[in-house]
DNA sequence: GCGCAATGCTTGCTCGACTAAGCAGACTCG
DNA sequence: CGAGTCTGCTTAGTCGAGCAAGCATTGCGC
C-alpha cells in the first residue's frame, strides 16, 4: 500500500529522493537488487544519482519502473518529480500491454514465475548486447 | 473536447508531430501564436521541431501546455508521446498481476514474445508430468 | 519597385537525464 | 593473510530535450 495517496499537492520536488531511498530500504532491497528487480531498467548508480538528489527529475518511465519494484503509487511518484498528472476522468491507455495472453501467468507457481522472470532478463540482456 | 477521442490502441511515437499540426492549423493558430499562448513555455523552433518529429519524446510538461492551447486531452498527449500515464482509479496494483510485474512484458518484440509462450508451455509441461 | 512584418524552419548550443565502468570499503570463507 | 563478493557511490561520456537566434520565403501597404 502506497503510504500516501493524498496527491493533490504532493511534498514538492525536493523529497522524491529520500522518499524513494526510505522506500527501498524499507524492503531491504540493495541498488543492485532494485535494478535487477526493474530488468535494468534502472541502473543501480543511477538509482543513487537520484536518491542523492544528483537527478531531480527522473523521466516517467524510469518512475513507473520503480513503483512497480517498490509498489507506490506511480502518479504519486509523478507529481513528486515535478510532473503535472492527466486530471483523472477516465483515459483510455489501451494498447500499452501489448497483447499478451496473461490468464496464461495466473496459474503460474512462484517458482515457476520467478524462473520466468529470469527468462525475461535473458531476453533483454540477449537484445541489449546485440543492438545499440 | 478533443477532436479525437478514439485513443483505444494509441498510434503512439510516430503521430504526435502529425496530431499536433493538424490540431494547431484546426485552431488556424501559428508557430509564433502557439508560443505567446503557452505564455513562451513553448517556443515556436522547439514546436516546429516537435511537429516535423524532430523531436519525438516532449516532457509532460511541454505537452500539458500544448493540451492547454489547443484543448486537447493532456493524458493521450501523454500517451502519443510514448509517456506512462498513472491508472488513476487507485494504485499501481494494475501493474502486477497474480504478483506478475506485467511491465517486464511490455518492452518485448514480437518474437520475444513468442519464445517467452513456449517457455511458459513448457513450464507448464513439466509441471504436467511431474504429478499433481 | 522597396521595406517590413509574419510565416515556417534550421542550426549551434546548453543542460540535464541516463549509461557504463569503475572505485573504495565491509563482509565472508578458505 | 588473501580472494571473492556485495555494498553504496562516483565519474566520464553519450544522447536528446529545449532554447536563442538566425535563415528564406511569402504577402502586405507604400
Amino acid at each position: 500500500m502506497p503510504p500516501n495517496l493524498d496527491s493533490s499537492r504532493a511534498a514538492s520536488s525536493q523529497s522524491l529522493g529520500a522518499y524513494l531511498k526510505s522506500a527501498r530500504s524499507a524492503l531491504g532491497l540493495s541498488l543492485r537488487a532494485v535494478e535487477e528487480r526493474t530488468g535494468k531498467a534502472v541502473t543501480n548508480g543511477y538509482l543513487s544519482q537520484i536518491e542523492s538528489g544528483t537527478v531531480t527529475q527522473p523521466s516517467p518511465n524510469m518512475l513507473y519502473h520503480l513503483a512497480q519494484v517498490y509498489d507506490l503509487d506511480y502518479g504519486d511518484l509523478l507529481l513528486r518529480a515535478g510532473h503535472r498528472i492527466p486530471h483523472s476522468d477516465d483515459t483510455a491507455q489501451r494498447g500499452i500491454l501489448a497483447g499478451f495472453p496473461m490468464n496464461a501467468l495466473e496459474e503460474l507457481t512462484e517458482s515457476e514465475r520467478r524462473e520466468l522472470l529470469e527468462y525475461i532478463a535473458f531476453l533483454r540482456s540477449r537484445r541489449a548486447s546485440s543492438s545499440r
